[in-house]
This record gives structure tokens, C-alpha cells and sequence, in this order.
DNA sequence: CGTATTATTGACTCCATTCAAAGATAGTGG
DNA sequence: CCACTATCTTTGAATGGAGTCAATAATACG
């Protein structure tokens, strides 16, 4: 892997990814420590479960999932990461990383190194609030995946677009035009469903004209109903 | 409340909380800001989903549980928090709890007030890695129940059995007898589980000999057979 | 163009839920 | 201390949501 310097101060996402919220000056301190990695294909491997932890990363671009494997041999997608999103904090707890991480699509990212990270934290003080808040983010959203994990398939499914949606927005995509890099077998096990099922309910989804569905292309044609689907009835 | 000064110099869960890994010095620094809170009783709020974050808490003794509201005006019990352990980190990311924390009996904690954080993490480097270890940790915690939320029922309930006898177990209590401070209702809350399905489980654990189930004391009979149900048949 | 992977669709099955009713336990006040 | 009540637990029977199995269709890829 290559270990090009790289800048955080003519980032595009520097208002979503690490940096966020720091001082011109701030930034330019972990700009000199952040270094980027080459271009990885999908099915590629970030890191893999037991690596040593080398510090927490960020997506440049393209896209990622992190997976845990369970007793019985199968694969768990936790998580889909997106551009600006930072990853690597199941290494925090004990150097050694609790899950892997694999490209889903050609990507790139960034590396803030472990070995600079507590130099980092006595020098930039923001950047340890800033590390805490998108920690305290992560944990919101993996709360958020248990309170949906025991919702009916329906809402899941719902749930999964809208927020993939809100986070592609954020990052200024197209938030009703999108290509999933997620295979309907992928969809599932992230989820919790089987891949018929995923394949029933998006087309019960197109037969509603919430979505147009065409293969791994989703086109949202009605947010607010898809929302309603998360909303008690009455 | 009262506010009085705590010492975590000579408490008992020094090798479990917070100065867990602080040499003596750092755990006297911060022994100088930590506060310790008033008893509360069961069903008391430590705080509510919306509060204001004013630091971070460790449990002295007794439990509490972490609750999310969701859409559908439901109640999940994302987490059971047992003395050392700490909470809070739900409001990191945007100064305000994104959960609610409740007292599952009579307890009590101590406080790292928002306020002295960012002074601390200048002056007790250690303790700045040392938050983010536990922080690895819940994050480790959330994978695990959202790997398990997609197994079967008699295996998250196993799951929850283990861990729990674990976790008491590493803080000096008796790993193979304890007293569940849920009722059937609330352990089926926290697994996605109707409470008939926890009382046909608990019945069926305690007809193979697994466990002794009375009332909400269980002892365990047989932690490997138990542990057994995790893994592959083969 | 042919092969491998991925997606759709239908029929059947089963695990866990819901509904219902009875039984046990704990807490309260007379 | 006991009766009374509210809460919690157990157990049975019926239902249903999502999974599995299976076969076909579409798409991507070398």
C-alpha cells in the first residue's frame, strides 16, 4: 500500500469526516499525520477481524461494510459505511480489530495512525471531543439497529432505505436516486432477513409507488409514505 | 442531589471502572472531580432521553437499564448495567442523551462531570485512551447483541445468561447463582422475545438441567452445555 | 456467447407471537 | 398476621410472519 501525504484542508468532506469542526490551524496539525492508502476493489479487505489496530480510518470515497463473524461460521453485516464516515473503533478496546472491514465497490480512504493519536489528543484537544461526538454517532445509530432489529420486516427494509438515503444526502448525493452495492443476499443478512424476502418486499415497495426498484438501482418516489411505514398507524 | 466528594483512590471497583490501568497519580487527579450521586430506587430515572449530557456515570452498586423509545411509543431495553460499568455515552455525540437510564433496583453511581472532561483529558492522558477503550467496548457489546438479535430465541437467551454470569462474575459476585432484578417481561423486551417465550425457555433450560429457575433467582447447572447452545451442532 | 452469479416467484413449513385463562408472589393496610 | 389486590408468571391453543426449499428468469462477466 502506498502512504501518499494527504490534505484534509482541500477535502470535500471535511465538514462531515474527521475535521469537523476544527480550526483551520487544527486541521492543518492532523493533516500532517493523516496519511491516505491506495484504491481497493470490492470483496477487498480493509481489515480483517484480529488485525492489529493502526488507528481509526475514514472513506474517501466509495463504499465499505464492516462484518462479524458468529459461532456458527456465518457472516454478520454490522454496518454500511459511506464517504466522510470514519471506521476502526472496534480496534479501540483492545488493539486487536472486533470485526472486519470490506469494500463493497472501488473505494478509497484515509488513516489517522494509532501511534500518533495520543500526541494528536494532548496537542489538539478538539480532535478528542470531535473522536468522542462521531463515537457517541456510532453508538446512536448501532442503538438505533437494535430498536429496529425487533420491528417486522416491512420497517426494517423502510428504515434501511430512508436512512441510506439521509446519509447520501448529507454528503451531496442524490438522495432519491441510488445504486445499492449490496447484493439482495447482502440486504438481508444486514438486516436479518432472507434474501426472498428482501426481493418480496421491494417489489411490494414498487407495487406501492413508494420506489421504483431495477435491480440494484432505487429510485425513492414517495419518502414521506416511506416514512409513515415507521409511524404508528392511528 | 447531594454532591459529596468520592474517592476513587480506595474503591473497591477501581480495577473494573473508570481508573481501571491509571497509575496512582492520574486515579487521584481525577478522584478530585468525581462526584458521587445520591441512592435511587427502583424505577428512578439517573436520566432521560433529551436531558442535557453532564458527564459521564459509573455504576458503585446495584444496576440500571438503558431504554430507547421508539416511533411506536414502545419501550427497549438496549442495555443492563452492572456496578463498574459505565453509561452516558449516548449523549457524546450532540450534548444531549439520545436514551434513558433507570434504576433497575436500589443503586448508586458516581459522576465524571462534562465540564472537567476536557480539562482531564489534558492533564491524564491516560485517561483519554482509557475512555476510549471503554467506549470500544460498548461498541464490541452492540455488535454482539446485534449478531445475536438475528439467532434464534433459545440462543439469545443463553447468550443473555452468559453474559450476564460473566460479567457479575468478573466483579467479585457469584457467577453461578444470582437474582435477576428484570421481570420475564423485561428480559423478553431486551431480546425482541414475548414474556411466554422467556417462561417456556426458562422452564425448558431448567427441564434439561441447564439451570435452576425460582421465581427471578437463577442458578446455573451447567455452563458448558449452556455455552454448548452456541455453538455449531456438529 | 456461454457460464456463473444474482434475482424473482410460488408453495409449504415452522418458530415465536398472540390470545386467553389460571396460578403464584409481593406489597399494603386493616 | 392475614386478607386483599396488583403485578408477575405459567401454561395451553391457535395464528401468522418470515424462513426454507425449489425452480425459473435475468443480469453480469470472462
Amino acid at each position: 500500500m502506498s502512504q501518499n501525504p494527504v490534505s484534509c484542508e482541500n477535502c470535500s468532506l471535511d465538514n462531515i469526516c474527521l475535521p469537523r469542526g476544527l480550526s483551520q490551524s487544527e486541521i492543518s496539525n492532523i493533516s500532517k499525520v493523516v496519511k491516505a492508502r491506495k484504491t481497493l476493489q470490492r470483496g477487498d479487505f480493509i481489515y480483517r477481524e484480529g488485525d492489529r489496530f493502526n488507528g481509526i480510518l475514514a472513506i474517501k470515497s466509495g463504499s465499505a461494510k464492516l462484518i462479524a463473524n458468529d459461532n456458527h461460521g456465518n457472516e454478520h453485516i454490522l454496518n454500511i459505511l459511506l464517504p466522510g464516515e470514519l471506521l476502526g473503533f472496534d480496534g479501540l478496546s483492545n488493539e486487536k480489530h472486533g470485526c472486519a472491514a470490506v469494500a463493497l465497490e472501488t473505494m478509497t480512504f484515509c488513516i489517522l495512525p494509532a501511534e500518533s493519536m495520543s500526541q494528536l489528543f494532548q496537542n489538539v484537544p478538539s480532535l478528542t471531543r470531535e473522536l468522542f461526538r462521531h463515537s457517541g454517532e456510532k453508538m446512536l445509530e448501532d442503538k438505533n439497529q437494535l430498536v429496529m432489529s425487533k420491528r417486522p420486516a416491512e420497517e426494517r427494509l423502510a428504515y434501511f432505505l430512508i436512512s441510506l438515503s439521509e446519509r447520501l444526502k448529507r454528503r451531496g448525493f442524490s438522495s432519491s436516486e441510488f445504486k445499492l452495492s449490496l447484493t439482495r443476499q447482502e440486504i438481508g443478512n444486514h438486516l436479518g432477513l432472507a434474501l426472498e424476502t428482501v426481493s418480496r418486499l421491494l417489489k411490494k415497495f414498487q407495487d406501492d409507488d413508494l420506489i421504483v426498484v431495477q435491480n440494484r438501482f432505487i429510485q425513492i418516489k414517495n419518502l414521506d409514505l416511506l416514512k409513515n411505514m415507521l409511524q404508528p398507524e392511528d
